[in-house]
DNA sequence: ACTAAAGAACTC
DNA sequence: AGTTCTTTAGTG
C-alpha cells in the first residue's frame, strides 16, 4: 500500500501537522511535490504531498486513511528545494507549512492553470509557384511561408487569407498545422539599450571580491554601500554575467513592483533569459513564467519580494537593491521579510547574496561592521559626477516671514530657475489626498475611520479615505459632534500640492505620481515614461518618485514635509526620514548635470534631517547606532511582536499579561542573553470592528527561545493571537 | 427539564 | 477554515 504525507491547504492556524492519505493503484504516480484533490472531514479540499512511502497492507494507523482523490497538475509542482524553503519558513515565522507552501504557487488555490496554446502553419513541401495560377490565397500564404519559416493562425486575417484556403494546402500535403504552447509575458518586448560605461575603480573591486565567492560557490553575504549614482545596476549585470558563466542562476529583487520596469529593461539589455515575477501578474502569466522557470529556460528572475517563490534551482547569486527598504516585509500571514529569506535561501544554495543600497539598514551595516557581510563601498558617483548641493529650508521661517504655502520662496525660485534652462524637476510629499485632516473648528472634532480609528484623508473627488484600511466615507456638511458647519481641511497632501504648483508656475507642465495615479500593471511606467520624454517639467507625488529610477534632465529636487516621518512613534522613524531625503536628493543631476536640491522641514535640528541634507550615511549611522543600543532595539536585538485579540477588553488585557507573566518566568535573562517582554499596550488600530487589539513587544537576543516559548504555549496555534518576527512598527 | 448559544475539539 | 461535539447559560 502507498501512502502519503500530506499538507492540508486550509489556511487555519490550528492545523499545524500534515495528514496522511492512501495512493489509489491508479494515482501511484505521485510523488512529493504533487498538487492533490483529498477529502478532510467532510470537505473536499486541496493538499501538497509532501512525501511518499511504501508500507506493509497490513499496517494499520489509529484513524482510518482516506484516499486521495486526485491529482492536480500535470507533474509535481513543487521542487524539493521549494518545499524545503516551505518548512524553513513556516518553522522560521511560526506560521502553518500550508501558508508557507502556498508562496509558491501562482495563485493561493490549489486550482489547475490552463496552458495558452496557439496553431501554426508550416511548409513542409516544396511548391512549384506556377501550379497556383488561381488560388492567389494560397500562393500568397506558401509564399509568406517561405520567407518567414512559419505564420500563426491568428495572423491570417490581416493576410486576408481564408480557412478554406488553408485547409486545401493541409490537404495537398503542402503545409502542416501544429500546436505549440505560448508562455504569456508581458514584459518581453521591454529592454533598453546597453549602455557600456567603463567601470569605475570601485565598481571593479566590487565585482571581483564577490566574484571570488561566486566561484567558490559557497554562501557568503555582501554589502554594497554606494552613494546614489555610483552604479550599483552595473555591478549587479556583471555579477549576474559571471554567475551565468559559471553555469549558474540569478535572482534580482528590487523592493516595489514599479521599480520592476528599470531593472528589467537594464538586464533584457544584455540577457536574453530573463523572466519577471510579481504580484500584479495575472495568474497565468505568472504560471507561464514558473513554467519557463521549471524548464531551465529562465537564468535570471526579476521581480519583487514575491520573485523568491519560484521553482528556480542552481541558484548563485540573489541580489536584494534597495535593501533597507521595508516594503520587503509582508505585512499580512505569513509576515516574511525578503531580506531574511533571501539570505536562508542563499546558504541553502551556497550562494553569493549582495545587499545594495545608499542608505543600508541599521541591521545590515551593523553585520557588515561586526564582519558578517563584506563590506563594499563605492562612495563617488560614476563620471566623477558630483553629489547634489542640498539646502534645507526651516519652514517655521516661512512662516514667520507670511508665506503659508506648501512650497517655501526659495525652492519657487529654484524650480522657476530650472524650467527656464529647460531642465526637469522632482517633487516628494509623502501624503496623497487632498488635505490630510478634516477638523471642525468649533469643537476639534476630527474625522476619523470608523473601522481602525485613523484620520481619514480628504480626496478631491469629495469622499473621505482611511488609507490604512481602504474605508471610504462622505464628508460631513456638519459637526457629527456639536452640528457646526464650520469644518477645516488641514494638512497637505499631493492633490493640493498640485494647485499650488499651478497658481506658482502656471505655464509648467506638471505630472503627479501616487497609489491614485499609477493604477494598473503599467500605471508606473506610463508615468515615469511620459516624464523622461520630457513631456513634463515637474514630476511630483509621494516615495514612488524617489525610488531607483534614473532620468538624466532631473536637476532639481524638492522634499516637502521631509521631517513627516519622525513624528510616528517608530524607533526606525529617523532611518527612515534619512533614507527619504538622501534617496530623494539622489534623483537630482545624475549626468553631467550638476543636481539642487530644497529639504523642507519644521525641525531642521533633527539629526535625520540634519544628516540627509549632509547625505552622509557614516555620520548619521554613528549617531543612530548608541541610540539603539541605549534603548535596546535592533540591531541589538530581534523583535517578536504579539497582537492579542478579543472582543472583550479586559479578556485581551489579562491574557496579554499571562503571557508576558510566563514569559518573564520561563525565559532566561542573563546578561550575556537579554531579552525583554514590553506591555501589554493598545495597538495602533485599538478596535477592529469590535476587536480589542493590544501589543506585546518581545525582545530578544536569541530568537529560537522565543519561538520554543511561543511553541511551548501554543500560540501559534491561536485565532486570537498574531505573531509578527521583526515587525516593522511595535505597535 | 429542556433549548439555544457559546466554546472546544477535530479534521488522516 | 469549517464542521461537529460538548458545555454552559437561559427559560419557566
Amino acid at each position: 500500500m502507498i501512502i502519503a504525507e500530506v499538507c492540508v491547504n486550509v489556511t487555519a492556524n490550528n492545523i499545524q501537522q500534515t495528514f496522511i492519505y492512501r495512493v489509489p493503484e491508479r494515482l501511484k504516480f505521485i510523488t512529493a511535490g504533487w498538487r492533490v484533490d483529498i477529502p478532510f472531514k467532510e470537505r473536499k479540499v486541496d493538499g501538497f504531498v509532501m512525501s511518499v512511502r511504501e508500507v506493509d497492507d497490513a499496517t494499520t494507523f489509529e484513524f482510518a486513511l482516506k484516499e486521495i482523490t486526485d491529482a492536480i497538475d500535470d507533474e509535481a509542482w513543487f521542487t524539493p528545494m521549494m518545499m524545503r524553503a516551505a518548512r524553513w519558513l513556516s518553522e522560521f515565522y511560526l506560521c502553518p507549512l500550508s501558508q508557507t507552501m502556498g508562496l509558491f504557487m501562482p495563485g493561493r488555490r490549489g486550482k489547475k492553470i490552463s496552458a495558452l496554446f496557439e496553431r501554426v502553419l508550416k511548409l513542409v513541401k516544396a511548391f512549384d509557384a506556377k501550379d497556383f495560377p488561381r488560388a492567389v490565397a494560397q500562393l500568397r500564404l506558401l509564399k509568406l511561408l517561405t520567407e518567414r519559416g512559419e505564420l500563426r493562425t491568428f495572423e491570417l486575417d490581416e493576410h486576408k487569407i481564408s480557412s478554406a484556403a488553408v485547409k486545401a494546402l493541409i490537404a495537398a500535403g503542402y503545409v502542416v498545422e501544429e500546436q505549440r504552447r505560448v508562455l504569456r509575458d508581458s514584459y518581453s518586448k521591454l529592454r533598453t539599450i546597453p549602455r557600456r560605461f567603463e567601470l569605475t575603480a570601485e565598481q571593479n573591486l566590487a565585482i571581483e571580491t564577490v566574484e571570488e565567492s561566486l566561484t567558490a560557490r559557497e554562501f557568503q553575504g555582501f554589502l554594497l554601500y554606494g552613494v546614489t549614482g555610483s552604479g550599483k545596476t552595473q555591478v549587479y549585470i556583471e555579477l549576474a554575467r559571471i554567475t551565468r558563466r559559471l553555469g549558474r542562476r540569478v535572482i534580482i529583487l528590487v523592493p516595489e513592483i514599479a521599480l520592476t520596469n528599470q531593472a528589467v529593461a537594464n538586464f533584457r539589455a544584455h540577457f536574453s533569459d530573463v523572466a519577471v515575477i510579481h504580484s500584479r501578474l495575472s495568474i497565468a502569466e505568472r504560471s507561464d513564467a514558473f513554467h519557463r522557470i521549471r524548464d531551465g529556460k529562465v537564468g535570471i528572475v526579476i521581480g519583487a519580494r514575491s520573485a523568491l517563490f519560484t521553482p528556480i534551482d542552481n541558484v548563485g547569486l540573489i541580489v536584494i537593491d534597495e535593501e533597507q527598504d521595508n516594503s520587503y516585509k509582508q505585512e499580512n500571514a505569513p509576515r516574511y521579510h525578503a531580506r531574511t529569506i533571501a539570505e536562508a535561501f542563499a546558504r541553502f544554495h551556497g550562494a553569493s547574496i549582495v545587499f545594495g543600497s545608499a542608505t543600508p539598514s541599521l541591521e545590515t551595516f551593523y553585520r557588515a561592521q561586526c564582519g558578517e557581510f563584506t563590506l563594499l563601498r563605492m562612495p563617488r558617483r560614476v563620471l566623477d559626477n558630483p553629489l547634489p548641493k542640498v539646502e534645507c529650508v526651516d519652514m517655521r521661517g516661512e512662516l514667520k516671514a507670511g508665506n503659508r504655502s506648501v512650497l517655501s520662496r526659495a525652492l519657487v525660485e529654484l524650480l522657476k530657475r530650472t524650467l527656464a534652462e529647460n531642465q526637469q524637476a522632482i517633487l516628494l510629499l509623502n501624503r496623497r489626498g487632498w488635505s490630510t485632516i478634516v477638523m471642525c473648528r468649533m469643537c476639534g472634532e476630527v474625522a476619523k475611520c470608523p473601522d481602525c480609528g485613523l484620520p481619514m484623508t480628504y480626496h478631491a473627488d469629495g469622499k473621505l479615505l482611511c488609507h490604512r484600511c481602504e474605508v471610504e466615507a462622505e464628508t460631513p456638511e456638519v459637526c457629527p459632534n456639536c452640528g457646526s458647519r464650520h469644518i477645516k481641511f488641514l494638512g497637505t497632501g499631493t492633490e493640493k500640492l498640485e494647485r499650488a504648483l499651478k497658481e506658482v508656475l502656471p505655464k509648467a507642465k506638471v505630472l503627479r505620481m501616487d497609489r491614485d495615479s499609477t493604477s494598473g500593471k503599467f500605471g508606473h511606467r506610463k508615468i515615469l515614461e511620459a516624464f523622461a520624454a520630457h513631456e513634463y517639467d515637474i514630476l511630483f507625488g509621494t516615495q514612488m518618485v524617489a525610488k531607483g529610477h534614473d532620468i538624466s534632465n532631473v536637476t532639481a529636487v524638492g522634499v516637502l514635509n521631509a521631517d513627516a516621518a519622525l513624528s510616528f512613534s517608530n524607533f526606525r522613524a529617523a532611518e527612515n526620514c534619512f533614507s527619504l531625503i538622501t534617496q530623494a536628493a539622489g534623483r537630482a543631476g545624475r549626468a553631467d548635470l550638476p543636481g539642487k536640491v530644497i529639504v523642507q522641514a519644521y525641525n531642521v535640528d533633527a539629526a535625520a534631517v540634519r544628516f540627509g541634507c549632509e547625505q552622509d550615511y557614516e555620520k548619521f549611522f554613528a549617531n543612530e547606532l548608541p541610540q539603539r543600543e541605549e534603548v535596546f532595539f535592533p540591531p541589538f536585538c530581534r523583535l517578536v511582536k504579539l497582537l492579542i485579540m478579543n472582543t472583550d477588553e479586559a479578556k485581551a488585557k489579562t491574557f496579554a499579561k499571562e503571557i508576558r507573566a510566563a514569559f518573564r518566568a520561563e525565559v532566561s535573562n542573563n546578561p550575556s542573553e537579554p531579552q525583554e517582554v514590553f506591555g501589554p499596550i493598545s495597538a495602533a488600530i485599538a478596535n477592529l470592528r469590535g476587536v480589542y487589539r493590544f501589543v506585546l513587544l518581545i525582545k530578544s537576543t536569541n530568537l529560537s527561545s522565543v519561538r520554543n516559548f511561543l511553541r511551548a504555549h501554543d500560540l501559534h496555534r491561536r485565532t486570537d493571537v498574531i505573531i509578527d518576527i521583526d515587525p516593522t512598527t511595535t505597535d
